[in-house]
DNA sequence: AAAAATATGTCAGCATTATTGACGTATTTT
DNA sequence: AAAATACGTCAATAATGCTGACATATTTTT
């Protein structure tokens, strides 16, 4: 007597059915999260390629803009990455004229980060095109609603 | 007459205002999108790491096990990478026991993708601490509530 | 049956973003 | 004066993505 009900049971440690754990595990939601994303981030990214930019450097002209007179180590924090891989890309953006770093006024070791008009105009661009995505995604929805997402999406973090 | 009202003025064009946009653009929900990704693919990151793999491993195991007998094509357009990027993954999960190749049964030109137990096993792995940080995001939401979010995931995508 | 299209695999080379660990300099705190 | 801090930099490496080309087996079209 086959242990397999299926056709073939070539390899018999093959599964056919789909992963679908009575509902103990929510995959829909991990899968929409990963469709989101995906796309989400699609927009920038087709901006980018054109000022020979990645996704690295949307995100430090994004913060900088957010937050002008942050610094180094604050932006290590909050993009949970390392020294070296941050220098690169923060050097080209300073080199570029998109950032400019001026020494801390009190703490003269720290390097306050500020856009320039360009670095505004950039942040800008690459926020249009997400902003749309998100406003069409609300389609309409309640203020209600938008805080019930915004409080799931905080929720989300550590 | 200075043309910025800031104290140094060193260089004409720093922007030390944040970028706040009259509400025209949703930067909150930019954020929260970025933080909330970043710290959902944290959890089985810190797993993966264990048994040598990474990210896209992840997504192949994921979907391989949520609709076995996929295709090497199904498997591109979901992830929407190339086949080559598709292929070092796909041939280490294969080599190391998590996925195998069925040749498709109609058309024999195609390569069906099936979990083994191992695979299986990795994918609920995976899956566990990423449901158990969306249960947490939901803290006890309403059915309508998880409807809207899901609405709003739905929704983001092209 | 021959030609064209399709599904997959593979080769070679390259870019971006990330990592670790070490070390140097300027500056501030102890 | 010594220690800690903020930052920059060097060297090496890994993971993931890309392009373009080409080969093989198989199916579909002509």
């Amino acid at each position: 007597m086959p242990r397999q009900t299926s056709q073939k049971a070539a390899k018999p440690e093959l599964l056919a059915t789909p992963m679908e754990n009575a509902g103990i595990i929510d995959f829909e939601i991990i899968e929409l999260l990963f469709f989101a994303y995906r796309d989400f981030v699609s927009d920038p990214d087709q901006i980018l390629v054109k000022s020979g930019f990645g996704r690295a450097h949307h995100r430090v002209v994004h913060f900088v803009n957010r937050e002008p007179g942050m610094t180094v180590a604050d932006l290590l924090e909050t993009l949970k990455i390392t020294k070296q891989s941050l220098a690169r890309v923060l050097k080209q953006l300073i080199d570029s004229g998109y950032i400019r770093q001026v020494a801390g006024p009190e703490d003269r070791r720290q390097r306050k980060l500020y856009p320039t008009q360009a670095g505004r105009d950039l942040a800008l661009a690459l926020a249009e095109p997400q902003s749309r995505r998100i406003e069409r995604a609300f389609g309409g929805a309640s203020d209600a609603t938008r805080e019930s997402v915004k409080r799931f999406l905080r929720g989300m973090q550590d």
